[in-house]
DNA sequence: TAATTATATTGCAATATTACGATATGTTTT
DNA sequence: AAAACATATCGTAATATTGCAATATAATTA
């Protein structure tokens, strides 16, 4: 195998958890998160000014959080405003603490 | 910057989290987890028998979640019995549930 | 002590992640 | 329409992850 193929193996319960996992796994990503569910959304550059990297490292993060389901984008004239998609955080909680009481 | 080496501007609570986070990140070790918590432990042999993955990968896996602290092994014999590390398994439990709830 | 069994480590390849600057795109303001 | 601003994408580099086979290590059995 170049990889592993085997993609049948493990449930989709299993592969979602460590989807959601994976979105956490970067402190960028978890202050980005913080940020958002302190206030109810933000704005990318608001983000851009609190957070110790490049916009353009920003702007892939943001994408990665979007891509594993946990935020959505809004534009608003030139800005873009980010929320947290409160069904999948809603998801992701219930399956990592599942996991981790079971 | 080479790298982020901006090591200090997260705190220790998000940098944990992250990396509680990405021992959580893959399918592969959340079949492991699930596996050594449904029986309180188990061997390395059995879980060999049970994931579709080379030995030599399962230990890598294994060592990633014992450098995580998420799980410790036992040598017994010719056997390594492996078990969840109670204390940051609930700890971790408590850091991404505090992040997923705020 | 030699052979066997169980696990870990090493070496290597393919791919993913993280970061940045430069450039592109799109919106507002002038 | 041009300039300015906000965000995204591209290209690239450094490093990390994931996987396997081969080899090493350590304990047990013969």
């Amino acid at each position: 195998m170049p990889k592993n193929t085997n993609t049948s193996y493990f449930s989709i319960e299993q592969e979602l958890t460590a989807r959601f996992s994976k979105a956490l796994s970067n402190p960028v990503r978890i202050a980005i998160l913080q940020l958002l569910n302190s206030q109810s959304c933000c704005f990318h550059g608001d983000m851009a000014d609190e957070l110790p990297i490049a916009k353009s490292t920003l702007s892939q993060h943001l994408n990665e959080l979007k891509d594993a389901g946990l935020i959505q984008g809004n534009i608003e004239g030139p800005n873009v405003k980010y929320c947290i998609n409160k069904e999948n955080w809603k998801l992701a909680k219930e399956l990592i603490n599942k996991l981790l009481s079971d």
